[in-house]
DNA sequence: TGACAAACCATGAAATCCCATGCTATCCCA
DNA sequence: TGGGATAGCATGGGATTTCATGGTTTGTCA
């Protein structure tokens, strides 16, 4: 599976159907994605359905004593939404999840790597600047990969 | 993955198109590369989708539901735009990167060994007048072994 | 039969592909 | 070594396809 990249703002019409980016519709290997609320901000966020498996297996494997990571598992299934993407390449945006986003006339699909969000575009701006300037702070970086 | 070296000057057509040089292209191993803003320079800077890839890989060693990882995700891979090269060799150069980096009808491929960046020709000139000025001053030197 | 969701169709704009051209560097052979 | 043939490359223009988006019809289920 490819990788979620770059921002695309898409119109929501008011059945509630948005464009999935091409670019993300590529990055999938089934039509098949899943939604649930951001814990920690007022945006969706979104896998493919095979990172959804894995992060199940993954849970089941090595997670389970953690009671932190067990409620955030559970929060997690309960509430996501399976989405399928139609011929034309559109989700239907749930009306509760949209309102939980502010999402209003567009939506900005947010390419994180493996995962996505989507955000109603002015509150994505702050987001964008806090990230940036969090990564700046706290100098974060990326740890290196063991070499095989 | 080959090294990109070396400066090379195409033009930019009407349609937005450049021709992303030839000893770069070779240098790749699949048709795509990404691109985003420096944020030291108003130019373009881009690297293989293999980087991406790479980096990606890194970013697994964070928790998906951090603040780290989404503060680094948010950062990186939201303002990245990926492309592809078509059949000629040449690349979509989009509008807002252009502006950026102040691109008109010339753009500056400069190889930088892992990575590249886009120029415009004027501004490279500028930059590497002070670079030059910079390395006599400071007398500086090539650690042995260097981040990425 | 009515209401809602899903499938289907239409359209304009933008990105991509395809073909053509001329220039330059390389090759090849006398 | 000279010089013509050849191939690679940057560039331009037109044709074609993709994509986002809107509307219409069909299907389904109460």
């Amino acid at each position: 599976m490819g990788l979620f990249l770059s921002t695309y703002i898409n119109r929501v019409d008011k059945k509630g159907r948005v464009s999935f980016p091409a670019p993300f519709r590529n990055a999938l290997t089934s039509p098949t994605i899943v939604l649930f609320r951001s814990n920690q901000y007022e945006a969706i966020e979104g896998f493919s359905i095979e990172k959804m498996e894995e992060l199940s297996e993954r849970l089941d494997a090595f997670d389970v004593f953690s009671s932190e990571q067990d409620d955030l598992a559970t929060a997690i299934f309960a509430e996501s939404v399976p989405l399928s993407i139609d011929g034309d390449g559109r989700i239907n945006l749930p009306q509760e999840l949209m309102s939980f986003a502010a999402i209003g006339e567009q939506a900005a699909f947010v390419g994180m790597g493996k995962k996505f969000q989507i955000w109603s575009p002015a509150s994505l701006e702050a987001r964008k600047k806090t990230a940036r300037q969090s990564v700046k702070d706290q100098k974060l970086t990326l740890p290196k990969t063991q070499d095989a």
